[in-house]
RNA sequence: GGGGGUAUAGCUUAAUGGUAAAGCAGCGGACUUUUAAUCCGUGGAUUAGGGUUCGAUCCCCUGUACCCCUACCA
């Protein structure tokens, strides 16, 4: 039955036993004259779900000892795909899953007539695309059911698809072929569709306070805003290297300069490191960037945020993740650092100045308290393990952690009380990272300092230090207003939100090694 | 990078140093209101390579992929 092309077909996809018999009937549909990919199909009438509610009106008027409605009993034409199959001699009971749900089908032979019906027996499987016309009515079971009086396949299925009951649960399969975990999972879909709604939600958020939605680029001829390897390519048109965005700051803040006021991005950011069930090198950030705002004003909007999601998307402000039971009833637990970490870790970094000597001290008192640092670790490496080892742990319900030192961040505005800690501040969420924001550092002196501090531990070899960025320090030249600005790791805090604990469960198509 | 785990039919799972089992899916048959339909019959599989062994899916080594922990990644 299969030509030339058919055998090659199956081989190059390697399609097994069952794949070829399927193969077989879409050809045997053709050879019949029929198209199993028609370019025109029925218009649909109404959704799945559309239906299923069409039917409450239908009965409201009662209806005969056949299930039938005794008034009006339109005529629809429903489409989707076929998910179940029963066929009981001479009728058949299947069921249909569009975007909306599932409805079911009645295929009966007298109401068909047998060529058709006999058709559709020999030459659908389940996992085919179908059209179906006929008029609702109660099946002896009570369920809202679909008489059908004509129906086609509009779309041949050559896959098996996975166990109707237990979906697809292999992980690397799911991953690699997310469609196959879409179409088995409805849950999968479901993390999706919410994570989809947060980023509206997020949208409708920003937009209703006056922020623009603006695009950056993503290949950036130096790469700033954030303390990671970049993944590097070469622009061909220029004759020249460049790097795909650790972050967009730098860019975003160059608009606020322009005079945009209030500006956002959902960015993709590539950072060239490790993957774990919270990193992904390729991954989502939401910056935005307020002018005449500081920290605080973040804080604040961040907070606001959250809250509206968690009532949207849970319908409540208490809410569990990974066992933990998370609340986000404002105003969030806020946390200095410094104290933090005396209280969690016995360790004052005060006492330990940012020197040689003050940093050598560091590496011994956490070693003290048993922490794995490495000898050769900066003063704010060290600071961040002991931080990341007994602090951030305890953060479940969110949470600020504030008081950064300002060798830990470069572009942020140091604190008027102090000036060796900046305005900044990040939010912790069942013990990880989910925002970091500050007062924009917009003294291009002090920028540039800072940018040459880096540029020693560039210098020593560090391929994530902050690099030196002429143009961004000449765009604070001409004055930048005082700004606040934040970075929201999107995939966490969908994670979060839709219970997930592994980020490639809330990313569509996480990257994995080619086999 | 280090450590641990997993890999069996299209899917979900079982078992064994001696012919690899089941449910769903498939194929053939019965059945005109089923509900993961049911009933009868039936084909199909041990991640790749090497070793030990009379014999390996199982034991050993190597490779590959994925998962977890750890490290890296503020």
């Amino acid at each position: 039955m299969s030509d030339h092309l058919d055998q090659r077909f199956i081989e190059d996809l390697s399609l097994e036993e069952q794949s070829v018999v399927r193969l077989d009937k879409l050809r045997r549909i053709q050879a019949e004259g029929n198209d199993p990919y028609p370019a025109r199909v029925p218009p649909r009438t109404h959704t799945a779900a559309e239906a299923l509610s069409l039917w409450l009106e239908l009965s409201a008027g009662g209806v005969d000892e056949h299930g039938t409605p005794l008034g009006d009993n339109p005529s629809l034409t429903l489409a989707g795909r076929v998910v179940l199959w029963r066929t009981m001699g001479k009728a058949t009971f299947g069921t249909i899953e569009d975007g909306s749900g599932r409805i079911q089908l009645y295929f009966k032979r007298d109401l068909l007539g047998e060529a058709q019906y006999e058709q559709l027996k020999r030459d659908l499987d389940i996992g085919d695309f179908l059209t179906a016309t006929g008029d609702l009515f109660l099946t002896r079971s009570g369920e809202i059911t679909l008489r059908v009086t004509a129906c086609a396949i509009i779309s041949k299925s050559l896959h098996p698809l996975p166990d109707k009951w237990h979906g697809l649960s292999d992980t690397e399969k799911r991953y690699r072929q997310r469609y196959v975990d879409l179409l088995a999972n409805e849950e999968s879909r479901a993390v999706f569709r919410t994570r989809s709604r947060m980023v509206t939600l997020m949208r409708r958020f920003l937009d209703g306070r006056g922020y623009l939605e603006v695009e950056t680029p993503v290949l950036q001829p130096i790469y700033g805003g954030g303390a990671a390897k970049p993944f590097t390519t070469f622009y061909q048109a220029l004759d020249q290297s460049f790097f795909l965005r650790i972050a967009d700051e730098l860019y975003l803040k160059r608009l606020i300069v322009g005079g945009f006021e209030r500006v956002y991005e959902f960015a993709h950011d590539f950072r060239n490191e490790g993957a774990d069930a919270t990193h992904s090198p390729e991954f989502t950030m939401l910056e935005l960037y307020e002018a005449y705002a500081s920290y605080e004003t973040m804080m604040a909007l961040f907070e606001q945020m959250c809250v509206s999601l968690a009532l949207e998307l849970h319908g409540s402000l208490q809410f569990h993740y990974d066992g933990k039971q998370l609340d986000f009833t404002p105003p969030w637990r806020r946390v200095d650092m410094r104290d933090a970490l005396i209280e969690h870790a016995g360790i004052d970094f005060d006492e330990y100045p940012d020197t040689e000597e003050g940093r050598q001290r560091l590496y011994h008192a956490a070693r003290k308290v048993g922490i794995h640092v490495e000898p050769g670790m900066r003063w704010a490496k060290l600071l961040d393990e002991v931080l990341g080892a007994t602090v951030e742990p305890t953060f479940i319900s969110p949470t600020f952690l504030v008081g950064h030192p300002v060798a830990l961040s470069p572009l942020a505005k140091r604190r008027p009380d102090d000036p060796q800690r900046t305005e900044r501040f990040e939010t912790y969420m069942a013990g990880f990272e989910m925002c970091n924001a500050f007062s924009e550092l917009n003294d291009p002196t002090d920028q540039y300092a800072r940018f040459v501090a880096a540029g020693r531990d560039a210098a020593a070899g560090d391929e994530e230090a902050h690099r030196m960025d002429v143009d961004f320090l000449t765009a604070l030249a001409y004055g930048m207003p005082p700004t606040g600005g934040m970075g929201i790791g999107l995939d966490r805090l969908a994670m979060i939100f839709t219970g997930q604990t592994n980020i490639r469960d809330v990313i569509l198509f996480p990257q994995l090694r080619s086999k």
